[in-house]
DNA sequence: CGAAGTGTATGACCGTGATCGAACACCTGG
DNA sequence: CCAGGTGTTCGATCACGGTCATACACTTCG
């Protein structure tokens, strides 16, 4: 057996207000979390966005936004899925994701 | 005559969605900005906060807040006020501003 | 078992932005 | 007119964060 690591999670009730605005202010955070928000949960996984960075560059993002309580994941087999914290980030910071996900 | 050059504003409504989150995304930022929701509008001249950097970065960060549309600065004499464009930058982002004014 | 696929960790590089000190411009009050 | 106060600009410095290549761990499939 012996799995790989579980992602460590951060809830969004835990999250400064100063970290959740820094992860939602960056070009290709945004890209992944509105791709994430137009496909059905835990149906992503990581290496499956259209975004222009090399996947070490991808995992870190994935890190930030999971120690941002927006993102949360889970490992099934080889890959790992994703799906948005869409509620409970939402009680957290009200507004804040529906406005990076409505666009400009 | 010949005042001094009046600071340029941006109007929130052409604000990037980016430009605004890396603008909150900061915490003398936010000091500035819950301060400054403190106070009556018109009141409060640049070096009036209780903030602490020198005034170099101080007149870099109300630049910042300017171009973000979410501060409105008037020269009045030696001395530039600030108010909070709450309706506005209100309309452009819903609930943006009201976040980082809650606080924690 | 071995090869290919998926994701993380590490170390290095680099650009951006936050900061400061100093110099400058402008206004006001003696 | 001059001194002090207010704020900006400039140049330099410094830290942080985004990026990459590489190496590694784990899984799946032939």
């Amino acid at each position: 057996m012996s799995h790989r690591a579980a992602p460590e999670h951060t809830h969004p009730d835990d999250v400064p207000l100063l970290t959740a605005l820094s992860a939602l202010a960056d070009p290709v955070r945004i890209q992944i979390l509105r791709e994430l928000a137009g496909s059905q949960e835990w149906t992503r996984t990581c290496g499956s966005f259209d975004v222009d960075v090399r996947k070490a560059a991808l995992s870190h993002h994935f890190a930030v936004l999971r120690g941002a309580g927006v993102v949360e994941q889970k490992d099934e087999g080889a890959r790992r899925f994703n799906r948005l914290r869409g509620e409970e980030f939402g009680t957290r910071f009200p507004g804040l994701l529906e406005l990076v996900l409505r666009g400009d």
